[in-house]
RNA sequence: GUGCCCGUAGCUCAGCUGGAUAGAGUAUCGGCCUCCGAAGCCGAGGGUCAGAGGUUCAAAUCCUCUCGGGCACGCCA
């Protein structure tokens, strides 16, 4: 069943239609002013100003001929005894307040009926797949070799996350792959920097033929030493850089010591990276490196030199895109002046390869905001040279993650802080509050260990998710440490209490019946509140921000406790009316559970 | 220099396809556990929506400019 905004938007759509007025006009929405109604319209205004009469004269027409349709559009199937009387009760009553705003207020009966239909659709809540589905290719994750993950790379993974999940839910044929950065320059300055400490292993003899060793000669604390120092000698270094970069043109040309070196580098970040992404909860379809590209790109950049919208310019190859519109968009550099690949080319084969072998009808990159200049670049490059075909390429960008002093993040002593280490403080702080809390429900240690671990990531994600997108956001630990508010643990929290309020309903006989109109205002909000779902559902996958998503959990869980204070249900005397209490708590279970499912974050039985 | 993002309560953020009294959380203050889980609920105070113009019956929202912060701009990714 649709959303009660959604049908009346048509219903009051098609009057301002009839009336010869453009169909945008019975927009309606959610009421600014929730004491005096809970939709309105205010096309009335619009309408009213395009032929210069009077607003409210207008609304006063428009409401009539709504009414006219109401009841037909919105029949009241069910109603109480004690309503019988009222057998022309409107299915809402509409009023003018303002200038012309048309206020809308639905009969009880009428919201019950929206909020039965959800409870009947125990798999979808009542939110229909989208009416196209397409094959969507979602690039997240994006962590690098030799740089174990940080805090850094958690919104890529997670916001990705999420959008994966909501376009499955959609009906969107969706395919997650994790475009690790496993094949730059990096890996040449990592190469000479480990030839520096250790010149006698085989890998740096090219007259080696045997079989090196399958150990690897480095470990991952290894290599995150040794890539800041070797970036950083890289900048200044002339000799040093000049090395890095023949290292580099020669593993990507094929050098044996120095691929089976690289491949030692990927193998011990990635069997890292692994777990870190387990611990989150987190899978990818897969993982196609930039490396994967490698055999693609020269046969890319012959088709490309041959149609002839490449040039050579400073002795680089590149596919100029400045044009009058954008007359300072740099080139993109297809071939290095001295002959190896940028990661400019390994995306122009990356987005070749989605549109030729996953047949991607739209590839959704998210990345930080901080390279959308590439990502422009890239796709202009794409479209200019035809490798597009009919796929659409968005880059999701969002914002750093910075510390409480407005910079990007890092710890008191001033370095980046690690992701374990991160989930392991949050999960410490979730145990400590278990204990708390939990004086009479002893958990078994492992029940303990899972149950922290699930308000940890639940913690680190929806503090990460409820935020815009594309904005900057900060980060604090203090904050993550309370669990109070606005927070994951706030909606798990919701989730739990009414689980454990299901649990002793069941072992006293209790159980779940019809929902009855609702007689308290409490009860009533909860309802609004989840009548919504479908709508904010599509919201989300539309702008393809979690964070409506999140903001609709926390108000269903804020109404839910409200509900839940005011209306005792396991003492309500008139079984009726605490049966049909029980099935809203048991939707608004199943509204939390669904919404925190499509976050990523799953809810433990008790906490 | 060119371009992009941002500036809303002490702090952290929603709201931005223009609409009524700008909302949450947090912090502060005051209530609520003999009663389904108090990581909760109820209430109070707290705002020149950075500033100035403009468009409009109506601007936090759209346009222009200024100020302040962040980021990106050819051989790192």
């Amino acid at each position: 069943m649709e959303p009660a905004r959604r049908q009346l938007t048509r219903l009051f759509s098609d009057v301002f239609t009839a009336k010869g007025f453009d169909a945008k006009l019975g927009s309606v929405s959610v009421s600014d002013r929730p004491d005096l109604a809970q939709f309105q319209c205010n096309g009335a205004l619009a309408g009213a100003k395009s032929l210069k009469r009077n607003p409210r004269e207008l609304a006063t027409e428009i409401i009539g001929a709504v009414e006219a349709l109401a009841s037909q559009r919105f029949p009241l199937n069910d109603r109480p005894n004690d309503q019988l009387k009222d057998a022309t009760a409107k299915p809402f009553t509409l009023s003018i307040a303002g200038p012309g705003f048309i206020n809308i207020v639905l009969h009880d009966e009428l919201l019950v009926q929206f909020v039965r239909g959800q409870a009947a659709d125990k798999a979808r809540l009542g939110c229909e797949p989208t009416a196209s589905p397409r094959t969507v290719v979602i690039d997240y994750g994006g962590p690098n070799v030799a740089k174990g993950m940080h805090v850094g790379h958690l919104r890529s993974s997670i916001i990705g996350d999420s959008i994966v999940r909501i376009y499955r839910f959609m009906g969107d044929k969706v395919i997650g792959d994790n475009h690790v950065g496993d094949w730059g320059t990096q890996m040449g300055m990592l190469i000479c920097q480990l030839r520096e400490k250790q010149p006698q292993l085989p890998y740096f003899d090219p007259g080696f033929s045997g079989t090196y060793p399958s150990e690897s000669p480095v470990t991952l604390p290894d290599l995150e030493v040794m890539y800041p120092a070797a970036s950083k000698r890289y900048e200044t270094d002339e000799t040093f850089k000049a090395e890095v970069l023949r290292a580099t043109d020669e593993l990507q040309s094929g050098r044996r010591g120095y691929k089976a070196l690289w491949q030692h580098f990927v193998n011990v970040t990635v069997s890292d990276l692994t777990r870190d992404y387990e611990k989150l909860g987190i899978k990818f379809d897969y993982w196609l490196g930039e490396s994967f590209y490698e055999e693609r790109m020269p046969a890319l950049v012959e088709r490309l030199k041959a149609s002839g919208l490449t040039e050579m310019s400073e002795g680089a190859l590149i596919i100029p895109l400045a044009n009058e519109q954008e007359p300072e968009m740099p080139p993109l550099i297809l071939v290095k002046s001295g002959g190896g690949f940028l990661y400019h080319t390994s995306d122009l084969a990356t987005c070749e390869y989605r549109v030729e072998h996953f047949k991607a009808d739209l590839a959704l990159a998210v990345v930080d905001a901080r390279q959308t200049m590439h990502f422009k670049q890239v796709f202009k490059a794409a479209r200019l040279t035809g490798l597009t075909g009919k796929c659409e390429f968005v880059h999701l960008p969002f914002g750093t993650m910075n510390g409480t002093d407005g910079k990007p993040f890092k710890t008191r002593a001033g370095g980046v802080l690690k992701l374990k280490d991160l989930i392991q403080m949050v999960n410490d702080e979730a145990k400590k509050r278990l204990g708390e809390l939990a004086v009479d429900r002893p958990y078994s240690p492992e029940e303990l260990e899972e149950i922290a671990s699930k308000v940890g990531v639940a913690t680190l994600k929806y503090a990460d998710l409820k935020h815009n997108r594309s904005a900057d956001y900060v980060f604090d630990l203090e904050k993550f440490a309370k669990f109070e508010g606005h927070t994951g643990p706030y909606l798990l929290y919701a989730t739990v209490r009414i689980k454990s309020i299901l649990r002793k309903a069941l072992s006293q006989g209790l159980s779940a019946g019809k929902i009855i109109a609702p007689t308290r205002e409490s009860e009533r909000r909860l309802m609004l509140e989840m009548q919504r779902l479908a709508d904010v559902l599509t919201m989300t996958y539309n702008e393809r921000e979690p964070h409506h998503l999140c903001e609709y959990g926390f108000n269903v869980s804020q109404a839910f406790n409200t509900f839940y204070t005011d209306c005792h249900i396991l003492r309500e005397t008139d079984p009726d009316r605490q049966a049909s209490w029980l099935a809203l708590a048991t939707l608004a279970h199943d509204h939390l559970e669904f919404a925190l499912g499509l976050l990523g974050i799953s809810v433990p039985d008790r906490m």
